[in-house]
DNA sequence: ATAGAACTTCAAGCGCACTTCAAGTCAAGC
DNA sequence: GCTTGACTTGAAGTGCGCTTGAAGTTCTAT
């Protein structure tokens, strides 16, 4: 009767908040992972609780499954991760984090201005340009919008 | 040979920075709309253009196309919308944009005091909680997460 | 008049993040 | 020992936001 400290998948969803199903699908994609009990049942280890937070603070930010998959593969396996690792990881996450904020300020602020001037003369508006700053950004950043197509290079009033 | 002032898909896509295919997306789901030539072709009006800004603005809040579709409905159909107009959707989405960067802020904080702590003892870490408190909020803000299955009034510690 | 680019429609396909289903196995309580 | 609920797998399904493809039409430039 060995793994009496682990969690079952149930007891690991109730805990984590998420659904049994996406604990499975989050074990095929390597996000966590789980040892088996002589009955081919999953055991958690109880530090899993803490990584399923980590995965969906990571989704909140906008990291796909894959790029979390990735960080998270710099972690020991399903130990407790050091300090060290888990310093790395928050700081290299915190800049994506920063500059995604910093985009939906600028969107913010262009909006504001947009709520001033009613928007009849779009020429200036920041918010009409926003979607290039942002489609600009480029390399690693994907966010909610998928990578653009477009050309972007053309500009254009309005009136 | 009427619609001269008007832009065609291709001249759109381009100038909006999105794929033709993106833009008769639009029109299938009433995101925009189109007047059609002699030749059964799209001709758009210019003000589409704004529109198509404002749909890639609003997605970058974190709105799905379903929710901007109905705030763009209020708007008069085709034709320049007025300061009044405009003004209470920029206030409607400010509102949630608002809430998005707060919720991101409040993972950064998280995130900053997990570097501090090394979150070898997850039992206050605002982090491991902050999945809960987005869950939470509910009504109208699905962001990047889909609606949460958990039951989530469990808590628990790590070591 | 004609070549070729740009357009048309409709259906199917894709990537992501899961969820659902069916058919069967395991574990715990009575 | 038997029931009941929680678990197992693999495959298929879902919803979103598009993209792609095929087959045909229209527009524009020479």
């Amino acid at each position: 009767m060995a793994l009496t400290d682990h969690l079952t998948v149930g007891e690991l969803a109730q805990r984590a908040g998420v659904a049994t199903s996406t604990l499975r699908f989050y074990e095929s994609k390597g996000l966590i992972g789980a040892q088996r009990t002589e009955g081919n049942q999953r055991r958690f280890p109880r530090a899993t609780l803490r990584r399923v937070a980590v995965i969906r603070a990571a989704q909140t930010i906008g990291l796909s499954l894959d790029e979390i998959q990735q960080a998270l593969a710099t972690l020991p396996d399903e130990r407790t991760p050091t300090a060290r690792d888990w310093t790395r990881l928050s700081r290299s996450w915190r800049g994506q984090l920063d500059d995604r904020i910093a985009e939906l300020e600028q969107l913010r602020d262009s909006l504001a201005s947009c709520i001033g001037c009613g928007c009849l003369s779009l020429t200036g508006c920041a918010l009409f340009n926003s979607g290039d700053r942002i489609a600009e950004r480029g390399a690693g950043a994907r966010f909610l919008l998928g990578d653009r197509p477009g050309t972007g290079t053309d500009d254009d009033d309005d009136e």
